[in-house]
DNA sequence: ACTATGTCCTGCGAGC
DNA sequence: TGCTCGCAGGACATAG
């Protein structure tokens, strides 16, 4: 479902309701897909632990964790630890992943694949119908790309310069930059006025700075509107989002392009629909 | 090392 | 009404 704007909106929403609460115990369902650490491993880790913050990387959801019952030998190692070294819950979304604050009484939706007691009497649950997200923990988690709104324009230059893949590929690639999915990579090439099928390496240093700042600038407007909601999408709070009222190429084939009535076309690039004009966009 | 393609899942709407 | 088909915000494994 979500990509940065989405997660970061859920992040913020998370942080918000359940930072400082206390995992007390961990539910995961019978379906292996999901975890991607052991499941013994994720209670062992998360159970008796303070929710200190819950933050977005890439489109990862972190959740760190501090004891919340420390024994003295425990405190004492801790803390020698840089703080980086605390326990992270980390969830992955996929495509339809939710996380939800409930109360215990509310009904179990299908496909709840792991539900967190709270100290405060609530319940965090995660549910995803199609089990493309993934729950793991770990420790000092780093997504392996750039942050799209950190990099630097020279590294962000450079992670492009030399591929040979359509940039719109590029752009989904996470490991390059993380965050970025289809929806605003079709919006950002729309506003640099590049064709999702250019090869990266074909991009002048100049195309690169406007494809830069158009990123910067979608992945902000999208966040200050809450993200998009297409289908079913809502943030923690049971908000939507209105950034899919912005869209400008994103799923508006035939219909005229905003700036110059071009019918926008629809192109399916690794195995992912793309969106442009081929008037504005060369 | 990089690139292109198939696969993992369920649910929904369009078209018949 | 009910069926089939195509499509969906993602990310891996695999093959070339």
């Amino acid at each position: 479902m979500p990509e940065l704007p989405e997660v970061e909106t859920i992040a913020r929403g998370l942080d918000k309701r359940v930072r400082g609460d206390v995992i007390e115990s961990i539910w995961l369902g019978s379906k292996p897909e999901p975890l991607k650490s052991t499941a013994k491993e994720i209670a062992a880790t998360l159970e008796a632990k303070r929710i200190s913050q819950v933050r977005r990387v890439g489109k990862h959801i972190v959740f760190d964790l501090a004891e919340h019952r420390p024994s003295r030998s425990r405190k004492k190692s801790r803390k020698a630890d840089p703080p980086s070294q605390n326990a992270q819950w980390i969830v992955h979304l996929g495509m339809t992943g939710r996380m939800l604050v409930c109360e215990p009484s509310a009904e179990i939706e299908k496909h709840t694949h792991a539900i967190a007691q709270l100290g405060s009497g609530r319940e965090l649950r995660f549910v995803d119908p199609r089990r493309f997200g993934r729950l793991s923990v770990t420790h000092g988690f780093a997504a392996p790309g750039s942050e799209p709104l950190e990099v630097e324009l020279d590294r962000f230059v450079s992670l492009f310069r030399n591929r040979k893949t359509p940039i719109k590929s590029a752009l989904l690639n996470q490991s390059l930059l993380s965050g970025v999915g289809n929806i605003y990579a079709d919006e950002s090439l729309f506003r640099a006025g590049i064709r999702p099928r250019r090869r990266a390496s074909s991009l002048t240093r100049e195309d690169l700075r406007r494809l830069y700042l158009a990123i910067q600038e979608v992945l902000k407007e999208a966040i200050a509107l809450g993200g998009s909601s297409i289908s079913d999408y809502v943030d923690a709070d049971g908000e939507e989002g209105f950034f899919q009222l912005q869209h400008r190429v994103y799923g508006r084939e035939g219909e005229p392009c905003l700036v110059c009535k071009t019918p926008i076309k629809r192109v399916v690039l690794a195995g992912r629909s793309s969106h442009y004009c081929p008037k504005c966009q060369k």
